[in-house]
DNA sequence: GTCTTCTAAATTATCTATAATTAGATTTCG
DNA sequence: CGAAATCTAATTATAGATAATTTAGAAGAC
């Protein structure tokens, strides 16, 4: 397979790590040596540097000048607070949207809530509903703002893992269906309602951790 | 004057052409070569690359892989979006600044807003007017909400610049002033709203150039 | 005896210098 | 005149040097 020309090495550094992350390999708080990633990579430290910037512009990583970098850390206050953000954000992305929604559009976001409904795990539920409302935005047309909602729902997807580690059950999601439902009759300001709740809406969860202890966990749903 | 440790050599040069990317001193769509950028600052360009990069984040550059990197374009519909933006995040801040808004900070944005009427010219003039904004919004305390309303800041300021490039009338500025009222009595949801129109006030200012001919021009106001 | 403070070593980030690819422009040949 | 090959300029990556910070250990104070 030959590779990709559009991408440089950095970029393509930039998105491992960020899986990593994303999925909880690298735990918050936790260091990223240049040199270490570098030779894992097998490349020198300049690209690797420049991939722990994207990180950070991702609001993924943290870095303190010639202190080095570390994995962001998040706690309740900064769920709350993207949740928040993405609802601002992506009500403003739907009212764009919304006459520019077709037949087709509609029907691929309802396949992709079923897809949702039936994952197995929440790895797949995730793709599925981050697959979901990029559906219904995308046509805004505004590169800037679905740029942003896409940093914000790479840090939604971070909370989600860590609280559904393992142990998950498959649900119907309603609320997307309330809103593909109200985007078909064209009532679009239901539709940003129950967006806005949806995405705000913060799950508790008790989980049992290995000692035994009972810690409360959250997700963000939607 | 001892050079300030905290801050290293890729942030200062990013900061640089920030400024006059936003000043207008670089023409959108121009080249950024990192060797004759380095040259300038007496660097080498691995620190450029860098100071590119965080550009590149803040929206106020484009790179294309292997291809280079420009000053970023913009058109009407990027103002428009950028403003919607600002409108939607703003608000969210401020719903949540509210609360914790005293006397004295209220105060000080009113000093800010009348520094803004005095003002002799844009520069002066954006700057009195980020800093009531920031005044008013800063106290929400979300790190992640302030810093993208920043970038948002740095984007509205380049298209102000654009469109007001010598001339300048000053006036009074009402919104500011019906904002703080409305914070001051403790009508938080009237300030949202006035907040609102005020952000995506686009004033249409017709420009003569130096061929003669009349285009039009645009202004974020706010 | 424990804690602080100073010193030194090692670890790590940052920057410079150099080499290798790649895209774009020019020129040459059919 | 058009297409292909070459040449030039700029980006991307590597390797090595520099400077800063952190860690560890020893000497001294409480």
């Amino acid at each position: 397979m030959p590779k990709d020309k559009s991408e440089t090495l950095a970029i393509r550094i930039s998105r491992t790590l960020a899986e990593r992350i994303i999925a909880g390999q690298l735990e918050p708080g936790s260091r990223l040596r240049q040199d270490h990633v570098a030779a894992e990579f097998g490349a020198s430290h300049v690209p690797v540097r420049e991939a722990f910037q994207r990180l950070e512009a991702q609001g993924l990583a943290v870095s303190e000048p010639r202190r080095g970098v570390r994995v962001a850390a998040f706690d309740l206050r900064e769920v709350r607070e993207v949740a928040e953000m993405r609802a601002a954000l992506e009500v403003l992305a739907l009212r764009h949207a919304a006459p520019h929604l077709t037949r087709a559009i509609l029907d691929e976001a309802e396949e992709a809530t079923r897809a949702g409904d039936n994952s197995p795990d929440v790895r797949a539920w995730e793709e599925a509903n981050r697959r979901f409302h990029r559906l219904i935005l995308t046509p805004c047309a505004m590169p800037r703002l679905l740029a942003s909602i896409d940093d914000l729902h790479a840090a939604s997807a971070r909370f989600l893992f860590s609280a559904w580690r393992s142990e998950w059950e498959s649900r119907t999601d309603h609320d997307h269906r309330a809103i593909l439902a109200a985007l078909r009759a064209g009532r679009v300001d239901e539709a940003e309602a129950v967006l806005t709740r949806h995405v705000q809406w913060i799950g508790r969860k008790p989980v049992r951790t290995a000692s035994g202890a009972t810690r409360e966990a959250f997700a963000i749903v939607g």
